[in-house]
DNA sequence: ATGCCTGTCTGGGACAGA
């Protein structure tokens, strides 16, 4: 079972995108980020015409998360994170597929820092860490994919050169720290696990010619409970997507499960 | 040193993204 994590940068434009990568990477369940649409226009008949039910959590203009699964109809466990009745943004769906349990995820980016935006990505990353040490204890396998707007380290695996981004929220401190509490709850980098100190960029931005110069950032992850890892197969990323006409500024990245 | 590009909503320029 193949299941991927791809932040599309605005599903109504990028659908052609999309399309094409669903025929050729085929993942049986596919977590979308950053549709930037509202419910009413995500473009449920053209993913149904490619093979794929979906459940989705749309918001107009920025934000928006979906599940996507092959041949099958995801059934939504839960839309939005617990902990904040007041918190507007779409950044959490959470889905049932044959018994596998997966969470679209795009955490706040969090710039600029220190700032309120920053805050409430390190507050919404803690009611993340809080609900995900719920689902860890899940009997069956449980996957978190999503943007998390984290690099991990400053290893060349995860950033092409950290220097000019010290400053960034990504790479902070208390950004990484929060990461390492939900790494110590048990979940497994699977990306991280079966590539280690190789680069695994995930991410390039659109100007400074930085995909031309492979000078990228791995921050899509996919962690997964026992159950799951026990199950790992294979990871990777299909870059190539990032290379094509119109891309998202993002590649997807995958897991393969026996 | 810097959103330098891109998408969205809108109707030209602001906002958001990382």
């Amino acid at each position: 079972m193949k299941i991927a994590t791809f932040n599309v940068n605005g599903i109504t434009s990028r659908l052609p995108r999309v399309l094409e990568w669903l025929e050729e990477s085929k993942p049986d369940i596919a977590c979308l980020q950053e549709l930037k649409t509202s419910d009413a226009t995500f473009p449920e008949q053209a993913l149904k015409d490619a093979g794929y039910g979906a459940v989705w959590h749309g918001q107009k203009g920025f934000n928006g998360v979906a599940v996507l699964a092959r041949g099958a109809q995801p059934q939504e466990l839960r839309r939005g994170l617990p902990g904040d009745p007041d918190d507007t943004h779409s950044r959490y769906l959470e889905a049932q597929v044959d018994g596998l349990v997966v969470a679209s995820i795009y955490l706040p980016n969090g710039n600029p820092q220190p700032g309120p935006k920053f805050a409430y990505k390190l507050a919404w990353f803690e009611r993340l860490n809080q609900h995900a040490a719920e689902l860890f204890q899940r009997s069956g396998p449980v996957v978190l994919a999503g943007d998390y707007n984290v690099v991990p380290t400053n290893d060349v695996g995860d950033i092409y050169s950290p220097k000019s981004w010290l400053n960034d929220a990504l790479l902070q401190p208390e950004t990484r720290a929060a990461w390492r509490q939900l790494l110590a709850q048990g979940w497994i980098d699977a990306i991280h696990k079966l590539h280690g100190a190789a680069p695994m960029y995930t991410f390039w931005d659109y100007f400074r010619n930085r995909w031309e110069r492979n000078a990228g950032l791995r921050i899509d992850h996919l962690l997964l409970n026992a159950p799951a890892a026990a199950r790992l197969d294979s990871a990777g990323v299909d870059r190539q997507v990032r290379g094509r006409e119109k891309p998202s500024d993002h590649a997807p990245a995958w897991v393969m499960l026996e």
